[in-house]
DNA sequence: ATTATTGTATTAAGTGCATAATACAGCAAT
DNA sequence: ATTGCTGTATTATGCACTTAATACAATAAT
């Protein structure tokens, strides 16, 4: 017996969209739970089929995502007792900073497209923070 | 009679890929070619068959990237003519300031779940601008 | 008037992603 | 030893995107 209230508490805080592959989210998502320490190394994750249904996603489609998570060596597996953050945080270190090049590459590039030096990119991000805070 | 060198010299500078809808890819260069003024409000656009043939794509994924750009008013079309940039200046130019702010946008958001703050970001964004020229 | 070019529509096939429904092997807990 | 949970594999189905091969209607050019 489960309390009224116990139902599944912990549902989609997945958001996942249907613009883009849904193990490709997923692996973003994981990802970003591991290099901000929301996942500790060594930590154990829940079940594929745990968060499979957490995610309202197929079995199927998580498997697939921690493949590729482990090919990526972010994840490990103990065949019969789950599946574990890497210990190498050095990896992690490595792939917060990766992450962060990246996306200020791909801001820098996409201004540029539309006709933006990097001065002005500058001035305009500027900008953007003064009028969250007004 | 084509001369060698005449066969499709302004081949492949469409750069598409197969991780997102091709059509869409379409889209986002010809937004760019418009709001960067590549394309002139009012010029004529290339046939369906030219420029899918230019762009190594199937006429009728052109034909839908354009079917979308014209709802949304960025394109009109003249029957048995061709199609035509709008003429709607005030148009791109919102487009053009919905992109750049679209950007930032999500510039922030990517740093933010990434754990920098605004300041840290913009301290980033200015280090990697310094690399450049370095 | 004829011809070529335009946008547009249709049908069939192939591919990748996701789902559903199972099933199996191996280890932990009991 | 039995039971339950783990990762993993398989088969079938459906959907969206893309390609291919046509075909048609309407206009511009000749």
């Amino acid at each position: 017996m489960e309390s009224t209230q116990n139902k599944k508490p912990t549902a989609d805080k997945w958001h996942l969209t249907s613009d883009r592959p849904v193990f490709i989210q997923i692996m973003e998502k994981l990802k970003l739970d591991i290099v901000t320490g929301k996942y500790l190394p060594g930590d154990k994750l829940p079940s594929v089929r745990d968060l499979a249904n957490e995610a309202s996603v197929n079995p199927n489609t998580m498997q697939r995502a921690f493949s590729e998570l482990e090919r990526e060596g972010l994840v490990y597996t103990q065949r019969t007792n789950g599946r574990f953050i890497t210990e190498d945080t050095d990896l992690i270190d490595l792939l917060k900073q990766k992450m962060a090049f990246d996306s200020i590459s791909q801001f820098l590039k996409s201004m540029r497209q539309l006709g933006f030096s990097g001065e002005e990119t500058l001035q305009l991000l500027k900008e953007a923070l003064k009028e969250e805070t007004a």
